[in-house]
DNA sequence: AGACTATAAAAGCTTG
DNA sequence: CAAGCTTTTATAGTCT
């Protein structure tokens, strides 16, 4: 049992509350990014969301045990990780006529006016996928690394019967697993992307760049990605950019494709 | 640049 | 008794 009161009220700049919802939430990160939150119940419960890492979920939930300690009580040492949900992504390498996939693929559904994607329940993992016109997708639902890979397999399977459609393959190698936890945790598993010194492209012109070339949302995509795959920084090197679009187009990154980014990069004068 | 659209999942309390 | 609330995260659209 724990006193959610007592947290609330001794620690209320650490604890807080929402209306119409019985947890207390704690946001364990300060201004890490990838901070775990975790809502606490009143019987003991816990949920973390938002961190990928066992060690430091380990640590937050260590934390919310010292400030349960100052105030008198003793919490469980006995802590049991179980993974409830994920979010992974994938990407196909061709675009996907998603308007035909809904159409002609029992259990899944499309309202392009409220949603770009289609989204799709795999009957055999109970995983739901939304796929995106792009090729670009997102495996929901379980936290089983096996089979979210399966699902993905699964979808591949029906586009491929899905008339014409070319499209190569899955790169599930590149597939990032987010799982969140009832008791919280996740994972994440980041490909790695080598870091080279070179000439540095500005982040606010690339950015500009990247709205011209694909479009608002597709920027974003790229710059979180070189958030993430490279780290955030002001200036990127060409070829960081050129494995990031690569690794999001599905295209090998030869040095044709990097000479015209460098072109298109040379005409935006960045 | 950010909010909102949609999706899954857990917790436990409130509302219809 | 089920549904909504809250939190997170990827994805990509529209709209302010």
């Amino acid at each position: 049992m724990v006193d959610l009161n007592r947290l609330r009220s001794e620690l209320p700049d650490k604890y807080s509350v929402r209306e119409n919802f019985p947890g207390l939430v704690y946001k364990g990160g300060g201004q890490r990014k990838a901070s775990g939150t975790v809502l606490l119940f009143s019987n003991g419960s816990i949920i973390i969301t938002g961190e990928d890492n066992n060690e430091i979920i380990m640590r937050i939930l260590g934390d919310v045990a010292s400030d349960l300690k100052s105030l008198g009580c003793q919490p469980r040492e006995d802590v049991g990780l179980r993974v409830v949900n994920s979010v992974a992504q994938f990407r196909i390498r061709r675009p996907v006529d998603i308007a035909l996939f809904a159409q002609s693929t029992p259990g899944s559904k499309l309202d392009r006016s409220r949603f770009p994607a289609v989204t799709w329940r795999d009957p055999q993992t109970g995983c739901t996928i939304r796929l995106f016109r792009n090729g670009a997708g997102v495996v929901l639902g379980s936290g089983d690394q096996a089979k979210i890979k399966q699902a993905v397999y699964n979808l591949y399977g029906i586009i491929t019967k899905l008339g014409t459609s070319q499209t190569k393959r899955v790169n599930t190698s590149r597939t990032h697993v987010i799982s969140a936890e009832g008791d919280g945790k996740e994972k994440k598993f980041y490909w790695v992307v080598n870091n080279q010194v070179g000439e540095g492209v500005d982040r606010t012109r690339l950015t500009e760049l990247l709205v011209r070339l694909f479009g608002p949302s597709i920027s974003k995509t790229v710059m979180r990605n070189l958030d993430i795959l490279i780290g955030e920084q002001q200036q990127y090197t060409l070829k960081e950019v050129g494995q990031v679009l690569v690794s999001l187009l599905g295209e090998a990154p030869t040095n044709a494709f990097l000479d015209r980014l460098r072109r298109q990069a040379d005409d935006y004068s960045l």
